[in-house]
DNA sequence: GTTAGTGGTATGCTTATCCGACCAGTCCAA
DNA sequence: TTGGACTGGTCGGATAAGCATACCACTAAC
């Protein structure tokens, strides 16, 4: 046991002083949970106006928790007007613009675009770099082979949003640095709704696997120049079409 | 409500397709919360062995929870071994090594300390050249105040560490990026532990003072050559100490 | 020895979650 | 048009978590 002796500290006579470093605690029933889950679903892009959500059953079955509480969720979303229920249809989304209230909501609504663009821009910069030098044979072969499934997906732009995803994790996940990892996938889920949209635009699946396909052979030849040089338009194309959507939106 | 029309999208014939999407929810109650919070607060530093923990009752007041819920997280890690529970004595810390297993866990020990400092001095270098070249007279008038406050904790390391925190975070709050600002906040609270016993060596308060200083001079000089100069140098100050404590740990 | 502050225990209540069964509505293929 | 599969809607009984309040027993400082 890694016990060391130290120097003995003022102990804060006031206890509320250290509780307070703890604060309130949300109180969070499954309920909120799953609500926000589906609602980060909804926010995110996966599902859109119009989409059927998966039966109550399937959605039990597959977070393992009873109907019943996954009813409580639904309802929950049904009662802000993001869902639309019907007895013996599927449920479906009825709006996506849904109140920003749990942890998860803090991600989507409270960075404008310039920041995330900026820190992505940062970050993604040096994860290319350090990717293009220490990435292996077997990591390019998962991009190769991620590019192939892209290509089997002009026509399914949500399932191209799938691998899209999947190339850019294995990408970050090449760096060496776990840290960066992280921290650029997550700045990529921020902008999950953004890339959603500009997917579904004529020839936008093409032209990311393009870029994609740039990146690889970047990687491919251990270039760093190479592969921010390609990473940077790839990131100014999404940057400059996200701007465009939300200026339509 | 902001609808728009898109193509039709092949909408996954399989309900387990998006469904899977969500994945098996975790099950939390109050108590794994809070077991998990205070657990947080041990392996960040803030409790060290031999350490007194709030009573019960303040601790109940200040999460706004039942005095039973909190009972029952103390017991979960007095279970673990890691908290020492006696009739009639507050609440101690026996083990500062807690069994990873809650999501705020994954950022005290999944990282290693190399890639949290390299990840870390990518992102500070850009946060402080854009702070030293955005930051207001207000946010200057602040940082002096903070200066002052740590000179008055030259003999209260703990209460040092809470004005090294606020110091830093006004430094990256001035850069004008809320996500950079969050990014390197998450960074610097993952090195918290480190801190706290860096600066219960001796001298070490006085020597990050110093390094504060030549911080603040720069940002009063608006200079971000300057800025990244000094950040870099308590940086490599910080990961050196902490190095030579992991050492010796 | 006394007292304040601490952890320990008990009771009764409400809410959330669970499980299984069954009812009622919708939609599609025959 | 009809039947069946699939959907949401409802119900009853069980368990667990959390809450509030009160009181008991131990510890440590004065």
């Amino acid at each position: 046991m890694n016990t060391q002796a130290r120097p003995a500290l003022r102990r804060p006579a006031d206890p509320a002083e250290t509780a307070d470093l703890l604060g309130s605690v949300p109180r969070q029933t499954m309920r909120d949970v799953i609500a926000q889950k589906l609602g980060a679903l909804i926010t995110s892009g996966v599902f859109g106006v119009g989409d059927e959500l998966p039966a109550e059953r399937a959605l039990a079955e597959a977070m393992e928790v009873s109907r019943d509480t996954v009813r409580g969720a639904i309802q929950t979303l049904a009662g802000q007007g993001v869902l639309r229920v019907v007895q013996g249809s599927r449920t479906t989304v009825a709006r996506t613009d849904i109140a920003v209230n749990g942890p998860e909501s803090r991600k989507v609504a409270q960075y404008d675009l310039g920041s995330v663009h900026a820190a992505r821009l940062l970050i993604e910069r040096q994860v290319i770099a350090e990717a293009a030098t220490r990435i292996t044979a077997k990591g390019l072969d998962r991009l190769a082979r991620s590019l192939v499934m892209q290509q089997d997906c002009l026509a399914d732009p949500l399932r191209f949003l799938i691998c899209d995803r999947e190339f850019h994790v294995l990408l970050y996940r090449a760096c060496g640095n776990p840290v960066l990892a992280d921290i650029a996938t997550d700045l990529y889920t921020y902008q999950l709704e953004a890339r959603r949209r500009a997917v579904s635009m004529a020839g936008a699946v093409q032209t990311s696997i393009c870029d994609h396909r740039a990146i690889f052979f970047a990687m491919e030849a251990r270039d760093p120049e190479a592969a921010m040089q390609a990473m940077a338009v790839h990131e100014d194309r999404i940057y400059q079409t996200t701007k465009t959507l939300l200026a339509e939106g």
